[in-house]
DNA sequence: TTGTAGGCGGTGTGCCGACAA
DNA sequence: TTGTCGGCACACCGCCTACAA
C-alpha cells in the first residue's frame, strides 16, 4: 500500500565505505510501487514539510543505534507468535546503507525505509574517546527558500457547501499571479502530492471584500484524501516552479482498509525472522520507520552520549516532543528510577528504562523514556505550557526567511541527523485549538474528532463497505443497514441555521452544514444516539442520516435536520 | 475474503470411516469468518442454487481423483516460483473428509473448501472389478419444493431511475400474499443472501396495469452487489418461510480490490507447499473449490471408468458444459490426439491429456479435455445448439415440480456427486441474449459488458480509488483525475429521450438514463471515446462524464448527455 | 404481463456575494 | 482578512403512472 517512492540520496553526503547490496528480498515493496507506477521525482521538501518539525532522519552512511524492541513496539506485533524466543541483542549499532521516502497511499502517511547493515566496530568504539565522526551536519542544506504555507482546515473549508478559502499572503507567496485588473480573475492551479499525483483547483479571486478561493476541484481533494476539519493542508512552490501539496492529520487515520494491508506490508517487509537473520549475518536489512511512530533508530552519537551521561534519581530534565498537531513543544520531569521495561526478554535494554515523574498536567504521558530522548536541565525560561495558553493571533504563518530557527540541539547533538528544520514554525499553523479562537471547530483532544458530515457517510460506508470505526449498523428509512454513529452525551444544537455538536459539557465539537427542515418542531435537548434511532423508521422515502436539534441561539423554530454529512473518522 | 460459512454437513451421509481431524492451519479462514461475525445457518439450496445446475460437489466419504496439476491451473500460480520442483503424483487418491460452502464476500461467488485425506487403499483397488460403494447417491435428496425464481435484470431494473419489477408469478410464488382488496398494497420483505446479510425491500402491487415491484431497498442491493443488467438475481422461499436472494453474474465480477485477498487467502489457505507436505505425510489438506474453475476433484468412479474407455483417435464424444449464463449445454467433438499437456512437469498426468477438435462453432474452445470430462456419443436428438437458435420465450420459470429433471448421467457415472438437479431448469432464466428479445438490453458475449452507467462511477471509481479495468485516467471537468471508459469502435445514441450505447455493428449494447443537456447540439455519429476526450475540458462546473450523443430515432434535438452512469465492470 | 419513458418532488452539491468577527 | 451564512442553479435519485410491446 505505499507509492510514491523519493530517493533522498541526491540530497545525502557522499558514503565513503561502500556496503555490500541489499540482500532482503523487496519485491513486495517494487511490486507495490510498481504496480502504481509512479516514478515520481518528489520533493524532498515536501516529504519533510508533512512529517513535521520534529522528524529527523538519519543519513546515508550515519551510524546508529537499532533498537528491535522498540520496533516492535511500533508494529504491534510484539506478542506475536514470531517474536517469541528471538535472541536479540537489545541495540544493535548499524550503518545506514539507504534510505528512501515514502508516503502510504491511503493515508499520505510518511515513512521511510532504512536500510541498515550491523557494524561490530561501532561497538567496540563505544568507549573510545574518538573525534566525532564526520557526519557533515548540514552544510550541504541548500538555501532554498520554497514559498509555502501550511492551513488547518476550517468547517468550511471541509464542508460540502463551498470550496477552500486561501489566505491572501499564501496566495500570493506560492500561487501564480492573478490579473487584478479583470472583475474576477482565475487561473487552474496543478499541483502534485507525494504520491506524484496532480490535482487541479481552479483558483479564482472573488468576493466582497475579495479573497483568494480554490473552487472546482478541492471537494475532490478532500473526499479523496479524507480530510476532515481541524487537519491541516500545505502548499509547496518549489524554485522549479512547481507547485506541491500535502496533507498533515489533527488525528492519524486508521483506515479501517488500510489497515491489514498495512500490516502484511510491515510483517511482510521488515519480517522480523529476516531482520534477525541479517543482523546474526551482519547483512543488510530493512526497516520500515514511521517517524510518528516510536524512535528506534537512534544516532550513534547520541547513543553513546546518553550511556555516560549520569542518571540519578531526581534528576531533572527536559524533553521535546511533537504534538499531534506538529507543534514542537517540551516538557519537564525527574527521574525516578531505572530498570528494565521488559526484563524478560529484553533484559538490560536501554529502551525507555528510566521511570520519570512529569511536572504538571504531563502527567499523563507514559512514564518511561529513553535516555537520550531527554536533555539536561537546561535554563528554560517561560512555561512549558505557554503555546497552550498563549493565544494565537494567526492561524497561518507563511514562510519568510527571518523566521527560520535552528533547534537548539540540547545535550543529545544529534547532529547526524538530518532535520526538518526548514520549516520549523510554519506548521505550528496548526495550532492548539482552544473555545476562544475557535469558536465553531473542533475540540482538539486526541480523543475527540468530528468533522462535517455530508451524505458521503452513506455512500462511503454503505456502498464501499467502509465501516467507520465506532459505528453502529441500524436500519434506518432506506431499509437497508446504514452506519449510524453514536455520540454518547453529545447534544446536537443549531447555530444560525445550521446545526453545531456540542458535547453535554457545553464544549463545542464541530458543526454542520446540513439544511434545517420544515417538520415537527422540538426544543428539548436530547441526545444524538437517541434521536437516530427514533428517527430510523419505515417509511422515509429519502435516505439520510436524521439528527433532532435541540434548541440553542438565535435560531427560531429548531427540528429535524436532513443532516448533509462528511465524516471520516471518528472516535470519542 | 469469506464469509457466510455453510455447514454442508448436515446434509451428507453419515461417514462410516473416522478420518484425524484436519493438520491443515486454518487460522487464516477462521479469522476472517469470525472477524465478519457471521455464523450463518444458511440455505443449502441458495448455494446449490447461485452455483448453477451443473454444479457437483463430493460429498463427505466420496473417493475422489484429487488433481494438483488443475488446482494450479486455477489459482494461477502455475508459474509461481514456490511451485517449481514440486514432485507430486499427477492423481491423489482421497477420501472427502469434509465439504464447507462458502460464499465470497465482495462478489458472493460461491466456493467450496474441501478437505481431504490421501487414501492409498484407493489407488491399489484401481484395477479390481469390486462392487461400487455405497455412495448413497440421492437417497438423502429431501424432497423439498422451494420456491423460487430467477430473473435476468434488465436495463430498467438496474437503472437509478427506479426499481425492480417482479414477475408476477414469481412473485405469488415466493412472496407473502398482498391484500390485494387495497387500492396500492405494500409490505416489507426482508430476504437473506449467502453471507446472511438480511435485505429489506418494500414490496409494492401498483401501476396499470399492476404489477409487482421492490422499491425501496432495492437501489441499495443493486449497489451494494455491484449488479449490472444482464445479471441475474434468484429469490428462494425455503420450507422455514425464510426468504433468501442470490446473485449471478453474467460475467464474473474480478474485482480489482478483491483479488489480492483472495489470491493472499489462496496462498496461505491451500498454499502448495502444505498440500505437498500432507500428500506426502498422508494427512488432511484443505483445497478451495471453486466450481466454475476447474474441475481438478473428480469422482474416483467416474476417473477409474475413464481409465478403462478405449480413447482411440477419431472417437466422437459429447461434453456437457455450463455457459456463462448458467445454461447446461452440450457440444461434441471428436478426439485426435493423446499426450501430457506438460510432460516436463507432470508427465503420465490424465489431465486435460486429449487433443480434440469441436464440431461446428465451437471450435474456438480450448482444445484439450480430460478423459472423465467426455461422454461416450450417446444418440442425442436434436442439434446440441438448439438453445441457441432456438427462441426464449419466457425469461423466468418458477420452479413448477413436473420441470424437474434429473440429469442423464452418460458414461461418467456422476452418482457419488451431489449434483445440484434440484434446479435444473429454472438458472436458464438467463438466458442467452439475442437481438430479437432482448432489444435494449446488453449483448451478451463474453467480450461485451456494458451496463447502465450513473454518477456513482464517479463516487465509486474516485473516492474509493477502485478504478476498473480497461479505464483510462483523463482529467475531466471536474479538474479532478476520472476514469474514463474507452469504448472503441462504440457509437452512443438515444432512444426516446435517453441514449443507448450502441456498437458500430449497430448492435445494441446497453443503454443509459440520463437526461440530455441543453447544451450544443450534435448531429453526426462519433465514437465514445473521442468523445469522453473532447468534452473532458475545463470549466464545467458540474463534474460528470459527458458525452455526445448521434442522432437516431424519434428524438429532435440530441445534445450532449450528462450521463447518469452505473458502470461496474466492463471489458470490449 | 412487463419493459421503458416521462413526470416530478426531494435533496445533495457547489458557486456566489453578504456580512461580521 | 477570512469564516460562515443564505441564496440559488442544477443534477441525481427514486417513486409514480402511461403506454406499448
Amino acid at each position: 500500500m505505499m507509492c510514491g517512492l523519493i530517493d533522498l540520496n541526491d540530497d545525502t553526503v557522499e558514503v565513503t565505505t561502500s556496503y555490500a547490496s541489499p540482500s532482503v528480498n523487496l519485491s513486495l515493496f517494487t511490486k507495490t510501487t510498481s504496480s502504481h507506477s509512479t516514478p515520481v521525482v518528489c520533493s524532498l521538501e515536501l516529504w519533510h514539510a508533512c512529517a513535521g518539525p520534529l522528524v529527523s532522519l538519519p543519513k546515508k552512511g550515519n551510524a546508529v543505534v537499532y533498537l528491535p524492541q522498540g520496533h516492535l513496539e511500533q508494529h504491534r506485533i510484539y506478542d506475536s507468535p514470531l517474536i517469541t524466543g528471538v535472541n536479540l541483542p537489545s541495540h544493535v549499532f548499524c550503518r545506514v546503507v539507504d534510505v528512501k521516502l515514502h508516503a502510504e497511499k491511503g493515508s499520505d502517511q510518511v515513512v521511510a525505509q532504512v536500510s541498515l547493515i550491523p557494524d561490530s566496530q561501532l561497538e567496540k568504539k563505544l568507549g573510545e574517546t574518538e573525534a566525532e565522526e564526520d557526519d557533515n551536519g548540514g552544510t550541504d542544506e541548500k538555501p532554498t527558500t520554497p514559498h509555502m504555507f501550511c492551513k488547518t482546515l476550517t468547517a468550511s473549508d471541509t464542508s460540502t457547501h463551498g470550496g477552500f478559502s486561501v489566505p491572501r499572503r499564501a496566495a500570493e507567496d506560492c500561487f501564480p499571479p492573478l490579473d487584478y485588473s479583470q472583475p474576477r480573475p482565475s487561473q487552474e492551479l496543478v499541483a502534485k502530492d507525494l504520491h506524484g499525483t496532480e490535482w487541479k483547483f481552479r483558483h479564482i479571486y472573488r468576493g466582497q471584500p475579495r479573497r483568494h478561493l480554490l473552487t472546482t476541484g478541492w471537494s475532490a481533494f478532500i473526499n479523496h484524501k479524507k480530510l476532515v476539519c481541524g487537519d491541516a493542508v500545505l502548499f509547496l512552490r518549489g524554485d522549479d516552479g512547481v507547485l506541491r501539496l500535502g496533507v498533515r492529520r489533527a488525528v492519524q487515520l486508521k483506515s479501517s482498509y488500510d489497515f491489514p494491508a498495512n500490516f502484511a506490508r510491515q510483517l511482510n517487509d521488515s519480517n522480523f525472522n529476516t531482520i534477525v537473520k541479517s543482523i546474526s549475518q551482519k547483512t543488510v536489512f530493512n526497516v520500515c520507520y514511521n517517524p510518528s511512530g516510536s524512535k528506534f533508530i537512534v544516532p550513534y552519537h547520541r547513543f553513546r552520549k546518553s550511556l555516560t551521561n549520569k542518571f540519578s534519581l531526581g534528576t531533572r530534565f527536559n524533553l521535546r516532543f511533537e504534538t499531534e498537531d506538529a507543534t514542537e513543544r517540551r516538557c519537564r520531569g525527574i527521574i525516578t528510577g531505572v530498570s528494565d521495561i521488559d526484563p524478560v526478554n529484553w533484559p538490560g535494554s536501554k529502551w525507555r528504562c528510566l521511570t520519570v515523574k512529569w511536572d504538571g498536567v504531563e502527567a499523563t504521558r507514559q512514564n518511561r523514556v529513553s535516555p537520550w530522548e531527554i536533555e539536561g536541565h537546561t535554563s528554560v525560561t517561560g512555561s512549558a505550557f505557554n503555546s497552550i495558553s498563549s493565544p494565537v493571533s494567526k492561524r497561518i504563518k507563511t514562510d519568510l526567511r527571518p523566521e527560520f530557527h535552528v533547534p537548539e540541539d540540547g545535550a543529545g547533538g544529534s547532529l547526524d541527523f538530518k532535520k526538518s528544520s526548514r520549516f520549523p514554525k510554519v506548521l505550528q499553523g496548526q495550532e492548539i485549538f482552544s473555545y476562544d479562537h475557535y469558536p465553531y471547530g473542533i475540540v482538539g483532544s486526541r480523543n475527540s474528532m468530528i468533522s462535517i458530515l455530508r451524505n458521503d457517510l452513506r455512500n462511503r460506508a454503505l456502498r464501499s463497505s467502509e465501516v467507520l470505526q465506532g459505528q453502529e449498523i441500524v436500519c434506518n428509512n432506506s431499509m437497508q443497514p446504514l452506519p449510524v454513529i453514536h455520540f454518547p452525551n453529545v447534544i446536537l444544537q443549531p447555530t444560525y441555521s445550521r446545526p453545531i455538536i456540542v458535547a453535554d459539557d457545553s464544549r463545542h465539537l464541530g458543526f454542520g452544514q446540513g439544511y434545517l427542515g420544515q417538520h415537527n418542531g422540538h426544543n428539548e435537548r436530547e441526545t444524538i444516539s437517541s434521536l437516530l434511532t427514533e428517527k430510523s423508521l419505515y417509511p422515509n422515502p429519502n435516505p439520510s442520516l436524521s439528527l433532532k436539534l435541540s434548541h440553542i441561539g438565535p435560531q427560531e423554530s429548531v427540528s429535524t435536520c436532513r443532516s448533509s454529512c462528511r465524516l471520516f473518522g471518528f472516535t470519542l
